[in-house]
DNA sequence: CCGCTTTGTTTCAAATAGCGGAACCTGGTT
DNA sequence: AACCAGGTTCCGCTATTTGAAACAAAGCGG
């Protein structure tokens, strides 16, 4: 559906793709279900999935020949996530939200305009509800998405907004780019943003940008709960929590002037 | 240190050695850093960085021009987490334990020798100690790495053996084949692993396996405490608990018969 | 039991993509 | 200005990758 990746360059650029195929299927895949997705050569592909099977990128059920994303992956994201994002540093401010508010917090940041979320804590009632860390979605029907496309330069938004699939999920879902920047405007205004079932009936959240120094958004929090539970007022009144922890997940990030010997 | 990689084939496992190694740096590393750690030609890495960089493997910091893994690679492995390992099965029952008990639980499996850990549902009372999705530890002294070699096929376990490092950690680690050997017979008949500070002075824990219908072992559960909390006994009585979370799990793995229309 | 199809693996000459030494920028330091 | 360190680009050489086609190995229907 859509690829991040812009022209393929070369080799690496093909594994890669292939990778993304496989991790596309979801489930184990056959070789040959893989050659018809795209017009692979034969060999080439053959090639690929070798390569990337000893590389530990992927794993070979011998079984039934079946590809499956390998777990090397899951390592290296592992370090993705703890070196190259701000969830480590949240980590403790939103579990802290999570057990002061009582109900399901998550961590997300901005990817290519999407929404990627990095961490979730649940409430003690763990309603299944989709989203967790590696998980992506759309910006503009999301509380964390609008939080932080709000807070966006000029130009970042404007590729951002090109991003937006603006499908509709929900009655309530705003499903242009007109109206998502009054909705931006007011949430500047506000330093909130709510989500108002746009996403998912009967979901609702509030959420609030985690900014740099600088005012760009480096990620946003969001506190979910579902209708039966909340009326908009009701998060509407755990904001200024909400925004205790985002300014202090901004304080604990901003020592960016300690060079360790 | 230790490279998965056999033997770097092709272009595809340089690119890969790169991204380890900006992996291993743990930090975002510099171009010349890297050229530092290997003997990679100069143009060579360039060209690496540069296509791993618009892959969206690596992101780089304009400002000072430093390399850090990117997102994409958390995108990949969630999906890699939840289409390719037992993780998204066992959730529930992790859930339902980590409540009951009231302690911190672990989800674990063996991935060449060393234990890769998939999930973990802390206690209320969040102790920081490491080890999160994705993380990687020994084998050899720890609950869960025991649980599920003492469970390993004859020429498994071999070749899980031979990974060990068996480095000494504390006072009751231990570090010979031998004497794991004799350990894990006993696990073996127990059906249960202990951690009596094998690993980290003062960290105490109990873990089963979680095994297919052929009996190897899919993955692990361990339950863990501290000795300022628990005494072995202490643990060794949520043992039953434990072990019906285990079963509740390989039967929830099991139904491989379900085919959707 | 035997052709016939489907699926996966290997071969090999041709072409291309990657290689890497060396030259070349660029910005900071002496 | 001369120097230097870190980064980027050039470009001819060759190792790697390429992919059509031949080959193996399962199913399958008659």
């Amino acid at each position: 559906m859509n690829a991040p990746t812009g022209h393929s360059d070369g080799t690496v650029g093909k594994a890669l793709d292939v990778l993304e195929a496989v991790a596309a299927a979801g489930r184990p895949v056959r070789f040959s279900e893989l050659l018809a997705t795209k017009r692979w050569p034969k060999a080439t592909l053959y090639r690929l999935l070798q390569t990337l099977t000893n590389q530990g990128m992927l794993v070979q059920d011998a079984r039934e020949g079946t590809y499956r994303l390998g777990l090397r992956l899951v390592q290296l994201a592992h370090r993705a996530w703890s070196s190259a994002t701000i969830a480590p540093v949240a980590g403790p401010f939103v579990d802290r939200l999570a057990a002061t508010l009582g109900r399901t917090v998550h961590l997300a940041c901005l990817d290519h305009g999407q929404v990627l979320y990095l961490d979730k804590r649940s409430a003690r009632t763990p309603l299944p509800m989709y989203s967790d860390a590696g998980k992506v979605g759309p910006a503009y029907c999301t509380g964390v998405g609008k939080a932080m496309l709000a807070f966006l330069p000029e130009a970042a938004l404007r590729s951002a907004l090109r991003a937006q699939a603006f499908d509709t999920h929900t009655p309530a879902t705003i499903t242009s780019a007109e109206a998502l920047l009054d909705e931006l405007a007011q949430i500047r205004d506000a330093g909130l943003a709510f989500d108002r079932e746009e996403h998912e009936p009967g979901i609702i959240c509030i959420a609030a940008p985690i900014r740099a120094a600088t005012g760009e958004p480096l990620g946003a929090l969001s506190v979910t709960s579902s209708t039966l539970r909340d009326r908009l007022e009701d998060l509407a009144a755990l904001g200024p929590d909400l925004m205790t922890a985002t300014t202090d997940i901004s304080a604990a990030l901003h020592p960016w002037a300690h060079p360790d010997p």
